[in-house]
DNA sequence: GCGACAG
DNA sequence: ATCTTGTCGC
């Protein structure tokens, strides 16, 4: 692909992006959670290398059950409103990988908290089919009132009259989370099981483990 | 035209 | 996201 080609990708990403929106279950679409995954992207070679992680917890006891860490040569640069493109391949690599499929992923990034309510956490749910939650450390869009400083409370994430997700306080003194549907889970119950996954960090365990594994930390 | 802008 | 050391605080 050359950069003439490239006005071309966006208009397609962008028509893409409208016409798998509407695939996206904004309603519980699942029976019972017994395992969930976190999966998060990070970079080697100064950006040369998409570094991917799916890591997958027992939902009672949030014990890690398996790790899975994958490489691949970085195929497009980062722009705002298009972060799947970039992610969402390497992402279902690696979670193809898992020898036990996850009941529910949580996502780094925003699910349809984005301009075309279909962020990276609503196509890595779409492509796999498997229930998704979006989780965002920064705002994309949406506008929202003040948190309150007690642990578990939230606002709406609100933008164009409508509430695309929540901005929620998992910890005292630290920045909230910005949490969205991904795929087939209601917000209601985004909430309820990020909360659950929520220990002694900002984020919740399955997204707090794959962004320390892809990002090699420790 | 001027900002804003997931990771 | 990544480049980077020490350092302030519980």
């Amino acid at each position: 692909m050359t950069w003439s080609d490239f006005p071309n990708f966006l208009n397609e990403a962008r028509e893409q992006q409208q016409r798998l929106s509407d695939q996206v279950i904004r309603e519980d679409c699942f029976k019972e959670i017994g395992i969930v995954a976190g999966v998060d992207v990070g970079f080697e070679e100064q950006g040369k290398i998409t570094r991917a992680a799916a890591v997958t917890l027992s939902l009672n006891d949030l014990k890690v059950i398996e790790e899975v860490v994958i490489r691949q040569p970085t195929q497009l640069p980062y722009m705002p409103g298009f972060l799947s493109f970039r992610e969402c391949p390497a992402i279902l690599i690696a979670l193809a990988r898992l020898n036990k499929t996850p009941d529910l992923i949580f996502c780094d990034g925003h699910g349809i908290a984005h301009p075309r309510r279909f962020g990276n956490a609503c196509h890595v749910g779409v492509e796999t089919n498997i229930p998704s939650i979006g989780v965002g450390k920064s705002r994309l869009i949406g506008k929202h009132d003040p948190v309150p400083d007690t642990v578990g409370s939230w606002v709406p994430l609100i933008d164009k009259n409508e509430t695309i997700g929540v901005v929620l306080r998992t910890k005292v003194g630290v920045r909230p989370i910005f949490i969205s549907i991904g795929h087939k889970i209601s917000l209601q119950t985004a909430i309820k099981y990020t909360t659950a996954c929520v220990i002694r960090y900002r984020l919740p365990e399955p997204t707090r483990l794959a962004d320390k594994l892809a990002s090699n930390r420790k």
